[in-house]
RNA sequence: GUCUUGUUAGCUCAGCUGGUAGAGCACGUCACUUUUAAUGAUGUGGCCGAUGGUUCGAAUCCAUCACAGGACACCA
């Protein structure tokens, strides 16, 4: 039974009295006037007044109740509404005969959502409050809710059940308003610069534009698999094809693989498409983008993320090869030879997978000896073609591409490139990731002959990125669980819904 | 995937070297018309995550499993 708890029942019963007397536990007549927020700021005059009071002031509210002290003929109740949380005084003189002593006391609890009518006055403590008038039931709460001081702390249940943890903890409200913001902030920038925002497939016949296992769904009427997207990229450079020279596209990709941290099966991303550009555009517009999101956030330059503290005020620039001597400490006889970058690794206990190519290992050697170290926004550039399958070849070095990946508090926030919009070379690009899939590589990325095939029309020159929210919000946030600005993150099946699929 | 720490009342947590299960909040009853986690009195409330094992006896010791947190590995 899904209601067996004796707490339950208790409240049940009570419903069932309020609904015998007429009031109706489930009303919709709301007749609200104000929210919580406009009303302590309309009167927040009241304090000056020589009795406290104004009793020509007529103010209905709808909130939650929070904390209920009853102290005999007369209570005070907290309501809380999305806009704040206000104090109500409730006199048994003040209301119908019989229904504070019958009705209130009794059957109106912590959890419940009520309607207030009344007049602001400041009590003698000073708090700006309700004079009640009239109190309705709008909703009972059958189910308790957690322990008004210390709330609800269980990260389980706080992922489990968000709406818990939301009535519960304001600072999670506020997290996640923030990432609805930067949201909105993201397409307002954008859309300001002239992008036009597309939405591209979910389910694509090929998991294109990432190194990533894709998750796998069927379509009955073709009969054939399709795979959920990993990325929008390959979607989002047919339309620079097709003519559309600024596109974004604000999303969720998915990836089968490990959750963490950082890591969430799905998670958004924000990639867009600049014809006519290249990635030292893209840099400029990362660094403008930054500074219209703290202008518009509010947030101070120097932005404390765990016990680091960020400068945002200083974006830096450095090839992947040189950070890896400057900031990285390696050798630089050692950087650019795979036997060496090889014994390197292994004589500082870090074994790697045999027949890797030079670009790869220099990536191994960029995450174990650069990545954390990078706190301040640093752009690292010239990434090598093995491992940036769909980016441009620098026109002095064609062992290098022109991209870069933003990182920031020692983590990846954005990857962007010039595109490869040569066909040939694309082909080839993907006949190479064939291949290191054929040699074991499962995450190497799929071949995709449509795709080069809408290059062979010709793709303008073009520079794309792509941005992390999810990270991004972390970041700003000061979160440090992926968990924590994803309103539900993925968790595993408890007991008793595996039992029940079982069954099914 | 590996290691590690948890799982006890609706919630937050105690429970020592094994001996019939504890507190606070919440809830019930009583008192209280300006409280601030209101207060005072009193009472109800447990498959001690699941399954096995050791033992006269297990919340406690052991094993396996489930879920969660953290760290590491891989990835965005």
């Amino acid at each position: 039974m899904v209601f067996d708890n004796k707490f339950i029942q208790q409240r049940i019963e009570k419903a069932n009295i309020l609904k015998e007397a007429g009031f109706n536990p489930y009303s919709n007549n709301s007749k609200r006037n104000t929210t919580i927020e406009k009303y302590l700021n309309v009167n927040s005059d009241i304090e000056d007044k020589e009795d406290k009071r104004d009793e020509n002031r007529h103010y209905i509210v709808n909130g939650r109740i929070k904390l209920f002290r009853i102290m005999g003929k007369a209570s005070f109740v907290k309501i809380e509404d999305e806009s704040g949380m206000l104090q109500v005084y409730v006199a048994r003189d003040n209301l119908a005969e019989g229904f504070y002593n019958d009705i209130f006391k009794k059957h109106i609890e912590v959890g419940d959502i009520i309607e207030v009518a009344g007049y602001p006055f400041v009590t003698g403590k000073g708090e700006l409050s309700l004079h009640a008038t009239e109190l309705n039931l709008l909703t009972k709460a059958i189910s308790p809710l957690p322990e008004k001081f210390h709330g609800v702390t269980d990260k389980e249940i706080r992922y489990r059940k968000r709406y818990l943890d939301l009535i519960m903890n304001a600072d999670v409200r506020k997290t996640f308003k923030i990432r609805s913001k930067v949201i909105s902030l993201t397409r307002r920038f954008f859309e300001d610069k002239g992008f036009l925002e597309v939405e591209t497939p979910m389910m694509h016949p090929i998991a294109g534009g990432a190194n990533a296992k894709p998750f796998v769904t069927h379509h009955n009427a073709l009969g054939i698999d399709r795979y959920l997207r990993i990325a929008p990229e390959l979607y989002l450079k047919r339309l620079i094809i097709g003519g559309f020279e600024a596109v974004f596209e604000i999303n969720r990709n998915f990836r089968n693989e490990g959750m963490d941290a950082t890591h969430n099966p799905e998670f958004t991303s924000i990639e867009f498409y600049w014809a006519y550009k290249t990635y030292k555009d893209l840099i400029e517009i990362t660094k403008e983008y930054f500074e219209y999101l703290f202008d518009h956030l509010d947030l101070p330059a120097l932005l404390p993320y765990g016990d680091m503290e960020v400068n945002f005020a200083n974006f830096t620039e450095i090839p992947l090869i040189e950070s890896l001597t400057t900031i990285g400490g390696v050798p630089a006889e050692v950087t650019n030879d795979k036997d060496k970058i090889v014994e390197f690794l292994n004589s500082k206990n870090i074994t790697v997978k045999p027949g890797m190519n030079l670009g790869q290992l220099q990536g191994e050697l960029f995450d174990e000896f650069v990545e954390e170290k990078l706190i301040d926004p640093t752009f690292i550039t010239e990434y090598p073609v093995d491992i940036s399958p769909l980016a441009r070849r620098s026109d002095e070095n064609p062992e290098i591409t022109e991209r870069f990946e933003l990182f920031i508090a020692g983590r990846e926030i954005a990857n962007a490139f010039s595109e490869l919009n040569d066909p040939v070379d694309q082909l080839g690009r993907f006949e190479a990731q064939d291949a290191a899939k054929e040699s074991g590589d499962d995450e190497a990325h799929e071949m995709d002959v449509d795709f080069v095939e809408a290059l062979s029309y010709g793709m303008a020159p073009t520079a794309g990125q792509g941005i992390g929210i999810d990270r991004l919000v972390m970041l700003l946030t000061n979160e440090h669980s992926i968990r924590d600005v994803l309103l539900f993150p993925a968790m595993k099946p408890i007991h008793a819904e595996q039992k029940n699929q079982e069954e099914e």
